[in-house]
DNA sequence: GTTTATGCAAACTGTTTGCATTGCT
DNA sequence: AGCAATGCAAACAGTTTGCATAAAC
């Protein structure tokens, strides 16, 4: 199915198509609501952002496709720890954005950030390249996480 | 209640104690499962530990021990991806321990490996002022995880 | 036309809760 | 004695699965 609008919604197509799974309208409504926002959805915030919508798509297939989209390599899973999983986009039409996240132990509000990631890449690098050769492990990603008290949290 | 064994079992009592929370025989197997092992057991996998030794201790008891070492600060609750928490003492008799881990995401072997702490630790540090700078977050723990595939999965 | 994706309902898993009883301090 | 910890059974939440139907290729 072409994009039915003019603006750029399909740079994930040719990444889905190339793995054997097809293009559907409920997984576009998911990809554009995890594109749509900055947050960490679960699949249930999900379901909500786009029920509006497509109130055809169930949690079922948004399940399923968050799976699919693991699997390609196009979002990220999280677990911060309250039970449920958050999912995350990995590139967007202009491509990857890294980042970690500071996770606060006492309200749960997860803060991303972007800064210092120069220093990080550099001794992940290293890193990888050392444990690559001690363990035989092809690393592919990281995650890095600080848990903490944010400032609203200190205050009281 | 004195430590029965007349090795150092009883390190962590006071940490339990000072925090208003109370030492028991079923606490007491919990964390001597968790200290015998290096590990990342489930609830259910310390309940199998343990339940020949004390078969009146439930899951219920272990779930809620945990929670309280985790709140206590002794046990570190992590997220494999399993869909289990997994448990890991934070310190023993002799003091802390920190690694990391690295996470096959084909097998979903988990290789502990503390080289390079110290590099990191050092990053960290800066970090860690950093963030609290710019967000005005106290750091108090961090989680670092590297995905990839491990040895074996990689040699098929 | 063939194969993959979907929706529904029901099953499942790990974890939590209420309440009466036990046991630490 | 007083209050925290336990065991049991039942409840719970998020997620997964089987199967018939619909949609993508």
């Amino acid at each position: 199915m072409p994009c039915q609008r003019r603006c750029g919604h399909q740079w994930w197509h040719g990444k889905v198509r190339d793995r054997g799974f097809r293009v559907t309208a409920g997984r576009e409504a998911i990809i554009e609501a995890l594109s749509s926002t900055q947050d960490h959805l679960s699949a249930e915030d999900i379901y909500g952002k786009i029920h509006d919508r497509h109130p055809n798509v169930g949690p079922t297939t948004i399940y399923r496709t968050l799976d699919m989209l693991v699997q390609a390599g196009l979002v990220f899973k999280f677990d911060f720890g309250d039970g449920k999983a958050r999912y995350e986009l990995r590139e967007g039409p202009k491509g990857a954005h890294h980042h970690h996240h500071l996770v606060c132990t006492s309200c749960k509000r997860i803060i991303d950030y972007t800064d210092f990631i120069d220093e990080e890449l550099e001794l992940l690098k290293r890193t990888e390249v050392g444990l690559s050769k001690r363990y035989g492990f092809r690393i592919e990603d990281h995650l890095i996480q600080f848990y903490g008290l944010c400032a609203e949290c200190l205050r009281s």
